[in-house]
DNA sequence: TTCGCCAATATGAACGATCAAGTCACCTCT
DNA sequence: AGAGGTGACTTGATCGTTCATATTGGCGAA
C-alpha cells in the first residue's frame, strides 16, 4: 500500500476513505492529498475479499424488443448504470435464455461472491426466480410486482399500469371521445390484467360503456391489427383506442387505414411504453411513458437498504407513468359541441406515488 | 477452504480446478467428486485479489437509438455478455455522455482493479480514448476502425460497410435499377465516409452513372425526408435508394409518399442495420444487416488474446454484412425487359473475410 | 546400495484491503 | 495522585486464492 508514505499507517489510510470522521482534520488532508496524489484508489478484488461486498448489481439483459416492451428494459439498464455508479456500484450483465439459466447465473455469481445482489426483470405470473433467491438468502429487487402471489415476500418497485391506461382514458374523454375501446394482452398476465383494470374502470368512471369494446390477444402488430379491425366492424365503431403495448398501437392504426380511416383524425389510438417508433410512425403515436430513470433510482435506493441489513420489511412502491400526447390522438370528428366532461389536462410532469414504508 | 474435506491439500483443490493434469486421475475424481458435492465456486474476489485478473471486460452502454444505429449496440451488447461467459468472462457495463467522461471511468475501473479490459465502441474521427488507453498500457479492443489514424495501432473489429452499400446497389442493380442514388452522412465521418465509397465503387464498376445522385447530410428521418426530396426533384429521377441508416430510409419513404409515389413499387429504397423498425414499417424496409453475434464472438476472443499476451501484433478483422430483401426494394417498373445484369443472389449466410494475422 | 530424477502432493507466503484489538498521550474526575 | 476515559492512531490477523518452493515416495540406472 503505497499510499503509506503519507508517514501514516495502513488503517489510517483506510480510515480516510471509510470513515474520515475518525482522523483529525489536518492528518486527514494530508492522507487524501497524499491519495490523490498518487492515483490511488482501493483494489476491488481485495476490498471485496475482506469485507465480502463487491458493490456490484447483476441485471439480467432481455432482447430490446422483449415482450413488445419496446425498449423499456434497454432505458433501465442505461438508469440502472447511472443510478448505481452514482452510489458506488457497478452492474453486470449477463444474457440467457430462460428463467431457469437465470437462476443458474444467479448461482454462480452468489457462490463466487461476484455480486451483492441482483435486479430482477420482467416479473410474472408463476415466476420461480424470487422463491430461489428468497430460499438462497440472496438479496434483491424486482421491477414489477409479484404477480399472483404475496406483495410482502420481497421488495418491489413498478409503475402503475392501471393508471397508465386510465390517464388515456381520460385524455380521450377530455378529447370528447365516449367510445373508447381497449386492445391488450388475454387474460391472466399481470401487467396485461394491471392495464386492462385502469381503462374499465375509467370507463365506469365516466359513466362509459364498456361491453364489446375489448378485445385481448397476444401482443404484435398483425395480432393489433386484427383486434382493431374486429372492433371496427361493429355497427356502432370506437372512435378512440387505447392499446397495452405500442405495437398493437400500431396495429390499430393499420386496421384503421385499411378501412379508408385516418388515424389521430377520424379515429384516436393511445399506445403504451414510448418506444422509440412511437415518434418515428406518422401520425406520431400518443402513448403511456414510464418513469423508467426514477423506477432505477428507486431500484438500486431499495437493493442498497436491503443489502445495509437495515431494511427490515420488504419495501413496495408503485410508481406513476404519464402520457405523451402526440397526432395519433385528437378531438373526436364532430363531437366538439358534445364535450360534456371538462378538459382535464394532460400530466407531463413524473409523478411518484409511495406504497408503505 | 471447505473442499479440503476431500482430504487433500488446498493446493491441489487448486490444481484440480486450473491444472487438472497435475493430479493422479483418481485424486482428480475424488476432488471434483466433492467440489460439486458441497457447490464449491472459487471466489472471484480471492481470485482476482491474487492472480490481478478479475475474467471481467467493461464495455459502454449508448443510448439505444444512439446515432441512427438502430439497437446495433444493443444487439452487440447481448452477444457480447453471451461470448463472454462462455469463456468465462463477465461483461460489466456503465453509462456515460462523453468520451472524456468515458476515460473518467477507464482510470476508475483499471485502477480499481475492477476489470481486465474493454471493448470500445462507436469508435470515430479524433477519437482520444484509444491514445488514453494505449498511454496506460490498458487492453481493449475497439468495434469500428481507428478511423483517420494508424490501422495497427491497436487490434480492432469491424463490419465492412461498404462491402453493405455494394451489396445494396447490386441488389438493385439485378433488379432493373440504374438510376441508384445515396443518401449518407456528410464526408468526414468514418462510417459514412466508408458507406459511400462501397455505393461509389458498386456503381462506377457497373458503369452506372453516380453524378447528381448523391445527397449528404446529418442522420434523422427529417434529414433524409428533405435529401431524398431534393433527388426526386431532379429531371430524370433516380428509381432507387440506397442509405446508410435505416432513419434515412424511413425519410425516403415518406419523400416518396409526399409525392404519390409507391414506395417500393415505383422507387425502391435500401437501408442500412436493419433495426426493429425495418421489419415493421410499411413497406417492410429492405437493410444491411451486420452480423453483431460474429462481430461479439470475435471482439472477445480477439480481447481475451490481448489478455493472455501471447498476442503480440493488434490484430485486425473486417466481417460481411449481408442485405435482407423486403418489400421496399423491388424490380424497377417498366425495366423488366430492359435488364442488362445477371441476377445477382443476396447472400444469406454470415461470410466473414479476414485480415491480417 | 546409492544416487538422481520425476510425479504427486503439501506448505508457507503473498495479493491489498478491513476488522478487532492494542498502544499511547492527554484529560478529567475524585 | 491514581483511576478511568477518550481521541488518534498503530498493529496483528484475516478474507480465499494461487505462486513458488518444499517434501515425499517410487523407480531406474550407475
Amino acid at each position: 500500500m503505497v499510499a503509506k508514505r503519507a508517514g501514516v499507517s495502513r488503517q489510517t489510510v483506510s480510515n480516510a476513505a471509510n470513515a474520515p470522521h475518525l482522523l483529525r482534520p489536518e492528518t486527514l488532508q494530508k492522507v487524501l492529498g497524499t491519495i490523490d496524489e498518487l492515483g490511488y484508489r482501493p483494489s476491488h478484488a481485495a476490498r471485496a475479499l475482506r469485507t465480502r461486498s463487491t458493490r456490484v448489481i447483476g441485471c439480467r439483459l432481455l432482447p430490446s424488443n422483449y415482450g413488445g416492451t419496446g425498449g423499456v428494459l434497454d432505458r433501465l439498464l442505461h438508469a440502472l448504470c447511472d443510478a448505481a455508479r452514482s452510489k458506488g456500484y457497478d452492474v453486470l450483465t449477463f444474457s440467457v435464455g430462460t428463467d431457469d439459466e437465470e437462476i443458474g447465473v444467479f448461482e454462480d455469481l452468489l457462490r463466487r461472491g461476484a455480486v451483492d445482489g441482483f435486479v430482477l426483470t420482467n416479473t410474472h405470473h408463476g415466476d420461480v426466480r424470487p422463491n430461489w433467491l428468497l430460499a438462497e438468502g440472496a438479496r434483491f429487487v424486482a421491477f414489477g410486482r409479484p404477480w399472483g402471489r404475496d406483495q410482502a415476500a420481497h421488495s418491489w418497485v413498478d409503475v402503475d399500469g392501471a393508471s397508465g391506461t386510465r390517464q388515456a382514458v381520460e385524455h380521450l374523454s377530455a378529447l370528447g371521445h365516449a367510445r373508447v375501446a381497449y386492445l391488450g394482452l388475454p387474460e391472466g398476465n399481470g401487467v396485461g390484467d394491471d392495464r386492462y383494470r385502469g381503462w374499465h374502470d375509467a370507463m365506469a368512471a365516466l359513466g362509459a360503456p364498456t361491453k364489446g369494446l375489448v378485445a385481448r390477444a397476444e401482443d404484435g402488430i398483425a395480432s393489433g391489427r386484427a383486434m382493431a379491425d374486429q372492433l371496427l366492424a361493429l355497427p356502432i365503431q370506437p372512435t378512440a383506442f387505447v392499446c397495452q403495448s405500442d405495437t398493437m398501437a400500431l396495429g390499430a392504426i393499420r386496421a384503421i387505414e385499411d378501412r379508408g380511416l385516418r388515424p389521430g383524425e377520424d379515429i384516436s389510438v393511445v399506445g403504451f411504453d414510448d418506444s422509440p417508433v412511437a415518434s418515428l410512425w406518422r401520425p406520431r403515436l400518443s402513448s403511456v411513458r414510464q418513469p423508467i430513470e426514477a423506477v432505477a433510482q428507486k431500484l438500486v435506493e431499495v437493493l442498497l437498504a436491503e443489502l445495509s441489513g437495515l431494511q427490515r420489511k420488504p419495501s413496495r412502491d408503485l410508481l406513476e407513468p404519464w402520457l405523451v400526447a402526440r397526432e395519433s390522438s385528437r378531438r373526436a370528428p364532430g363531437r366538439a359541441d358534445r364535450v360534456s366532461i371538462p378538459d382535464v389536462p394532460v400530466r407531463v410532469a413524473t409523478a411518484k406515488t409511495r406504497f408503505s414504508n
